[in-house]
DNA sequence: TGACATATTCGGCATATTCCGAATATAATG
DNA sequence: CATTATATTCGGAATATGCCGAATATGTCA
């Protein structure tokens, strides 16, 4: 992608931002994440720096973090210390955090099942926690399926 | 739920809140949840106030928030103007904002196929899209059968 | 090994978020 | 309508978050 980029792609990479900050990406990374997404080839810590007009230490904080949810890697190049950054086909990861909140969530709630002051109380949350591993597990039988179907 | 509660409730009060933060529900708000869960009956913003350890305003606040996603709700208390609050059974609510933004994300993916610079940035976008898309619908499919079955 | 290129860390600053308590607004009743 | 009870708003303070740029660490090559 060149230096100058086209409004599109401007405006694409900050819709991304605005859609992933309330998962808990930090803006910097999301923006990040926008922008490699139309990358067709990894990306160097300048060039980051320079098309996203952010200091080339936040590049590194944002990528490294990027990384840390496995979202984008880091590739060599041959000869020198460069690091180049683009985003893997691991997209299934911020699903798979979801889900094991989830998951985490109603454990929490069989445990409130057991401590429950009241009969209705302990019913609600049992429900609730059987609700939400319902979903959990409707998620996880999708993504098998859809990596079966790619296979 | 009575003035002394017990290191059991507290806990589940206290993860309950460490599992909704990263949902984006800010503390107060997150605390409140956590405790009505636990509650038979709906509580008024005093006892919350009491019982979380929070002022008055901050109770209010986090009531309000907790409507307005409606994961609470209030009710009156017949010839006071005092509010009880208590949890809804709209606990499917969380999972549709994340279905929302799932939708969302997939088609700003789908609009990045259209100014994507590469073939390979293409495809790559719109399997994304398809995959978020397929999530989604999975979730939606879930969720109308566990309303059936309660039915 | 030294020099150079490059990434990362860290302290500081600006801004955002969270909560408190006083001020203000609103609901209920006689 | 006035009074009282109660909820809500708002300004301010404390704390958290995000980013910058200088300092430091690390990788490559001759």
């Amino acid at each position: 992608m060149s230096k100058g980029r086209s409004g599109n792609e401007r405006r694409f990479v900050e819709e991304v931002t605005r859609l992933l900050v309330p998962w808990g990406v930090p803006p910097a990374a999301a923006r990040l994440y926008g922008y490699l997404l139309l990358c067709p080839r990894p990306v160097s810590l300048d060039q980051i720096s320079e098309e996203l007009g952010i200091s080339k230490s936040s590049a590194s904080v944002a990528a490294k973090l990027l990384e840390s949810y496995t979202l984008a890697r880091r590739h060599r190049e041959p000869g020198t210390k460069r690091a180049l950054y683009a985003v893997t086909e691991d997209y299934e990861s911020m699903i798979r955090q979801q889900n094991r909140l989830l998951e985490a969530f109603a454990e929490q709630l069989n445990a409130g099942v057991r401590i429950a002051a009241s009969k209705g109380v302990s019913a609600r949350l049992g429900e609730m926690a059987d609700f939400y591993l319902t979903l959990r597990s409707a998620m996880e039988d999708a993504m098998r399926r859809w990596k079966r179907s790619r296979a």
